[in-house]
DNA sequence: ATGAAAGCGCTAACAT
DNA sequence: ATGTTAGCGCTTTCAT
């Protein structure tokens, strides 16, 4: 047969197999690394195929399939996320992805804008199956998409956990296990009150972070009082006007826990306006350690944690639920609390005498 | 005929024709706004649509249509940009997107991993028809994904300006005037020993700002010294390293201008470690403002520029290139250079004497 | 204004 | 081990 080597338009699966002179079955099974294929044949196949550069079109496998070997990663920029939310996602992105790369799936992010209802834009990215699972991130207290999901049977995981109940995979950091440990290194050194910065949104994260701070105070015998919860949103406005409240505050609390790193930035601004110092003045600890909370100064006490090993968990357990992995990765429903590790700074290194600081 | 509604599977159209008991030709002819369907015939498919949560399969739309109505927004997650990146994406995306919902176009991020080539990567999303476009960014000074998209004619806009030549429509910041308008700013204040940090990587970028700072100081009559260009990352790390450089430099540069203002936390740290305080004992102007440089202390001089007007254009300078939609966005090859707006802090408001500062 | 039918590219079931 | 063919869901001719 005549060597027919289009121009412009894309290679097909029967220009292939027409260039090869055998049937495009053959060429399928081949490709695809069925068993029954003549070794010899596969070869000259992915030569071929290699050569005159073709690969199969997405859509055709995708209709005859019912997947799309796509999986969505769901990331909302809400004010809380917009500015920061990137030094976080990256990094676990790039975890999920190098996984899902060894089993040819595409990982694309899905960015719900602002002004589109977050449960309405899974609906239709879900319907249309665009995608043949996803990770929901940015759980709220009570969150539509998990029912949602679960309710079509769609493979998901959430980066979150969720008052929704429901038996589904999530991963979540350990926000209650760092607030713990924030405020029982406080107790350490002499601090009883201890103010405690917390999302102003109804993030699920915020109640799990409030409430691992309430056991903490009480395990350190120390009460609770309302005033020193200061919301705000997670970003360096967020940690200015916390600042702002602590300043407010008489006597002010020696301490606080930030739930986000980036509201060190702004609370340090509005500490130096009013002439007190972080490590000195008062105790600051915030959240996870980035290349930022390094180098500000005084450096920021915080917690460390591999956001690629997260995205490689997240990607773990997602294929756990797909059915076409599920066999490879036979684990239960990931139901997983991510631990953090603590990372001494500067901003929290000052004891108190025992008798001040106390309420 | 029987009201077939299925569970479990999603409703094709041959599900939905049945059900109204029409051919299912006039119900995509419905569905898609066709003239040639009957009013009251359209009202029913709508309607009928609508309550059983039909949407069309984008696989099977696709494979007709030979398009996917989506796009794509390549995004590099490089050291560069890994920890920073996602602060200045995330308000382009937004901007991109709410141009493209209005034309049932879904925006897809994809974020090349640091292990894998781009441009192979770019290769694999095209040859598989997985996007009707793209948006590349991050471009290098000589950038083959460029080469590729002009030669297999995809339809793509760049986010930066590359020496790969070609007729391909791109927006790029004002780099160029950046650097210009800094240098002025700090000659008036009697600043000759301007010092520049500048990306240590091949971005395109940093070929354009350096050359604009040159331009600027041969304007103001200071002579160009290499020693004063001080390549670096553009992260706090990055920061850290040119502040030790400048450190080293005797007599110091009474000034220094950043390529990206994620440098100035560790610039500032580096700094204060060696008392000196940036807007009192040396000049420092950022790049781009953001949350950030409005709190650091203290608060950076910068640039403003509307991230969300910049998507916008991107979107619209992409639509333009694509056939469906030239007709509606019949711009020219868009080739624009965004300006930005000088926002004066509290980082370089110091005046030098003539005399004094000078090589 | 509507119906009938071809066919986009691919895989899998069936036949040989 | 290979060829043949049906059909995934959809849009778009071409009839009527």
């Amino acid at each position: 047969m005549t060597t027919l080597v289009r121009k412009e338009k894309t290679l097909s699966i029967r220009d292939l197999a027409r260039h090869l002179d055998i049937s495009i079955g053959t060429v399928s099974r081949a490709l695809n690394g069925k068993a029954d294929v003549n070794p010899e044949t596969r070869k000259r196949v992915l030569e071929a195929a290699k050569r005159l550069g073709y690969v199969p079109n997405q859509s055709g496998r995708s209709l005859r399939q019912g997947t799309t070997n796509t999986i969505g990663f769901m990331i909302e920029s809400t004010i809380e996320t917009a500015d920061t939310g990137g030094t976080f996602f990256m990094p676990v992105f790039e975890g999920v992805q190098s996984v899902f790369r060894r089993h040819h799936l595409d990982l694309v992010a899905l960015l719900c804008g602002t002004d589109e209802d977050p449960a309405s834009y899974l609906n239709r990215v879900v319907t249309r199956r665009f995608v043949d699972g996803l990770i929901i991130s940015a759980t709220a207290r009570n969150d539509p998409r998990i029912d949602f999901l679960l309710e079509r049977n769609i493979p998901f995981v959430a980066l979150g956990r969720s008052a929704t109940v429901g038996d589904y995979p999530w991963i979540d950091l350990d926000f209650e296990g760092v607030a713990a440990a924030a405020v029982e290194r406080l107790a350490g050194f002499g601090h009883r009150r201890i103010a405690i910065g917390t999302p102003a949104s109804d993030l699920n994260l915020g109640y799990v972070f409030l409430g691992g701070y309430k056991r903490a105070l009480a395990d350190n015998g120390i009460g609770f009082d309302p005033d020193l919860v200061l919301p705000a949103n997670g970003n360096e406005e967020g940690g200015y006007q916390v600042a702002c409240a602590l300043l407010a505050q008489k006597p002010m609390p020696t301490a606080i826990i930030l739930v986000n790193e980036n509201m060190a930035i702004g609370l340090y601004r509005r500490l130096y306006e009013a002439g007190i110092h972080p490590g000195r003045d008062i105790a600051v600890i915030g959240f996870r350690e980035s290349t930022q909370s390094r180098f500000l100064s005084p450096t920021l006490t915080c917690f460390r944690i591999s956001l690629r090993e997260l995205g490689i968990k997240l990607a773990e357990a997602l294929l756990s639920t797909l059915p076409a992995f599920a066999g490879q990765y036979p684990q239960e429903r990931t139901k997983l609390v991510w631990p953090m590790e603590l990372v001494p700074g500067e901003s929290d290194r000052f004891s108190l005498p025992n008798n001040i600081g106390s309420a």
